[in-house]
DNA sequence: TTGTATGCGTTATCAG
DNA sequence: CTGATAACGCATACAA
C-alpha cells in the first residue's frame, strides 16, 4: 500500500464538481452558494484533504520555507539561535531547513546551492569560520536573493544583519579583569577569519590600551577551528604557558573555547580562578556547574535568532525594494561570579 | 529587483530549441547531438541554471525531504542524533526539516499536520514525554505513510524503531552502584508515558532484585517534562531526602535529570560522590568537566540517527511493501571515571 | 453561481 | 535527432 494524498479533484469527482468550484469553495469564495460550500467542507474534512503544498509552491513561487546554515547544531549558542528562528518562522506559518557548514567552506558553498535552488525564499546565515571569499552568497545577493546575517556577518554584503556587541563584551572582560589588578591578560581567540573575531580582538585591544597596557601579539592566539578541536586550544595555551611572562588571566572568545580552555586547565591541574583568571564568551547554561566560579559574557542567542528571522521575512514579503538596511547590534550579558578571580 | 530564476523555457528560447530538447540535452539523453548537447550545457553553465526541485517535487511526486521531530534540538542526545540523520540525509540527496515539540503532545500534533501534508517523504520521529495518544502517527501510518521511530517509540505502532538498550543501560548503572556497596538507591526517572522511562525502570528494578532487594515504589520519582525544568527535579529530590531511609545513591535516567540533579546538589552544598552517589545517562562531552568523577552511561545518538535514516530511506524508496520491521536495539556505553562513588 | 482553460517548471509520450 | 502535448495539483481569469 502506498501513501496516496486526496486532491481537488477526487472532491470535484465525488461531488460532481469542477475543481475550481471545490478550488473556490475551500478558499471560501463569496461567489459560491452556501450549500456547494458546505457540502465541499464537509467532504474535505471527512476524507482529510490537505492541500499540496509543494503545487501551491510551484503556483505561487514561493514555498514558505526559509533556509538556516550555521557551523553546527550541537552547539549551544546556535541551537538557542534555532529555537528563535523557528518559533518566529512557525508563527507566520514558514518552515525552516537547516543545514550545517561544520565549519567548512566547501560545505558551507554546496549547502547553498542546495538550498537556494529555490527551494526557499530566504536564507539566514551565520559563516563558517573557514570562509574568506563571499562571492557565493554575494552572488546569490546580487541577483535579488533575500538574505540575512546574524552573528558571523559578511561586511562586504549590504543586506540586513544581527549581531551582538562583541567590541563592548569583549572590552567589558578585558576590563574586569583588569579591575581586578590583572596585568597579563591573554586573548584565546576564534578563526581569525570572522567578524566576531576581530570585533572581540578589537574590544580586548582597546580595554588593555585604555588601562594603560600595550597590546602584545604574543598574548593572542587565533583557533581557526574556533575551538572545535581540542588539539587546537591545546596548542594555543602550550604556546602561552611557554611564554616569559605567564599569563595570569585568559578572555576566551567563543563557547568551545572557553570549555575547551576548562578542559586544558582541569588536565593539567591548574585551578581555575586561583591559577589563572578566566572569563570566556559562553551560552551553556551548565556553566555554573562547569566551574561555579566562572564569569561569562553571555549572548542572546534566542533574540538574535527571533530578531534575524523578522528582518528577512519582513525581506521576504515587501512588494517594494529595501533601500535601508538594518544592522542590529544587540547587549550581551556579563555574568559575574563572586571569587570568579584569584585574590589578589 | 526581484529574485528570478532562470528556467528550461529560458534556455529554450535563447537558443531556439523546444523545451524538451533542452530538458533531454540537461539530462545526458542519448537521443540529442552532441552538438546541440554541447551549445545547450555550456548556455545553462553560463547562466548559471539550476532545475526547480519544487517543479520536480510535483512530477514525481515526492519532496527528497524528510521531517524530524524531536522535542527539543538545544540538548546534546537530540543534536547529536540530527548530526547522524544529516549526515545519511546528505549523502543520499535528501533534505532535512526539522521541528521540535517541546513536549507538547498538542504542538506535536502541529508539527506533524504540517510535515505531512505532503512535503516531506518520510518521518523520523522521537515522541515527546506528554504523548500518550498515538493516533496521529497511526493514521499517518496506517494509509501507508513511511515513519520510523528512535530513542522514544510508540510500542503500538509497526514499523522501523531504532531504540538504545535502557534496559541494559539501567540495570549496568544500578548493578555499579550495587556492587560498589550502595543499597539504598533511588531512581529518578523521566515522564512515565515514555518506553524510554519503562525500559530504564525495568533494568533498576531487575538490578536491585537479583542483587536480592526489594523494589520500593517510593524511590522512584517521575519528572513529567523529562527534567527540562529544574523544579521538578527539586521536587523529587526533596521528596528523596525527605525519606526515612535517605538514599546514598542515584540513577538519573536522562541528559537534563542529571544535570539538573547536579545542580541541587550543589546549590544545596551536598558532595558527589561522597555524600551521594550519582549515575546519570547522559551525552554531554562536558560531564568530565562537570563533575570529574560522575560516572554517565552514554548513548550512540550519532549512530542512532544515521541508523534510523537508512531504514527510513529504505522504506521511502523501496518498490514493494516491507513486511518485516526491524527493531535495532543498540548496546550503549558505560564510562565509568575512578572515585566515582564514595569509599566504603 | 458554476464550469473551462491556462499556467507555474519539468519530464514522458508520442509524432515527426 | 527534435518538437509538440499532456500531466503533476492548484488557483484564477474568463466564459457561460
Amino acid at each position: 500500500m502506498k501513501f496516496e494524498a486526496v486532491t481537488i479533484k477526487d472532491i470535484a469527482k465525488a461531488l460532481g464538481l469542477s475543481t475550481s468550484t471545490v478550488s473556490r469553495a475551500l478558499r471560501d469564495s463569496y461567489e459560491i452558494s452556501p450549500a456547494t460550500k458546505k457540502q465541499v467542507l464537509e467532504y474535505a474534512e471527512q476524507i482529510n484533504y490537505r492541500p499540496n503544498p509543494i503545487a501551491l509552491s510551484l503556483k505561487e513561487k514561493r514555498s514558505r520555507s526559509i533556509g538556516v546554515i550555521v557551523c553546527e547544531i550541537a552547539n549551544s549558542f546556535f541551537s538557542q539561535a534555532i529555537n528563535g528562528i523557528e518559533s518566529i518562522a512557525y508563527d507566520k506559518g514558514y518552515n525552516v531547513i537547516i543545514s550545517q557548514s561544520h565549519e567548512s567552506y566547501e560545505r558551507e558553498v554546496i549547502d547553498l546551492q542546495y538550498l537556494a535552488s529555490r527551494s526557499i525564499d530566504g536564507l539566514l546565515i551565520s559563516v563558517s569560520a573557514e570562509t574568506e571569499d563571499f562571492s557565493h552568497l554575494k552572488n546569490l545577493h546580487d541577483r535579488g536573493f533575500p538574505i540575512v546575517f546574524f552573528d558571523r556577518v559578511a561586511e562586504s554584503i549590504h543586506t540586513h544583519k544581527v549581531i551582538v556587541d562583541n567590541f563592548k563584551g569583549a572590552y567589558d572582560a578585558t576590563k574586569h579583569l583588569l579591575d581586578n589588578g590583572h596585568q597579563h591578560i591573554a586573548n584565546l581567540a576564534g578563526s581569525p577569519h570572522l567578524s566576531i573575531t576581530k570585533e572581540r580582538l578589537g574590544g580586548y585591544r582597546k580595554a588593555l590600551e585604555d588601562h594603560g597596557l600595550i597590546y602584545q601579539e604574543s598574548y593572542t592566539e587565533f583557533c581557526l577551528h574556533g575551538g572545535m578541536l581540542y588539539e587546537e586550544v591545546e596548542a594555543a595555551l602550550d604556546r602561552f604557558t611557554s611564554l616569559k611572562q605567564i599569563p595570569d588571566a585568559i578572555v576566551a572568545s567563543a563557547d568551545k573555547l572557553t570549555t575547551n580552555c576548562l578542559r586544558y586547565f582541569k588536565s593539567k591541574g591548574i585551578k581555575v580562578p586561583e591559577e589563572v583568571a578566566l572569563m570566556g564568551f559562553s551560552n551553556l547554561d551548565l556553566t555554573d556547574l562547569l566551574s561555579p566560579s566562572l564569569s561569562v559574557v553571555k549572548q542572546p542567542a534566542f533574540e538574535m535568532g527571533q530578531l534575524a528571522t523578522e528582518l528577512l521575512l519582513q525581506l521576504i514579503e515587501s512588494k517594494r525594494p529595501i533601500t535601508e538596511f538594518e544592522y542590529k547590534v544587540l547587549p550581551l550579558e556579563l555574568m559575574i561570579r563572586e571569587s570568579s578571580l584569584k585574590s589578589k
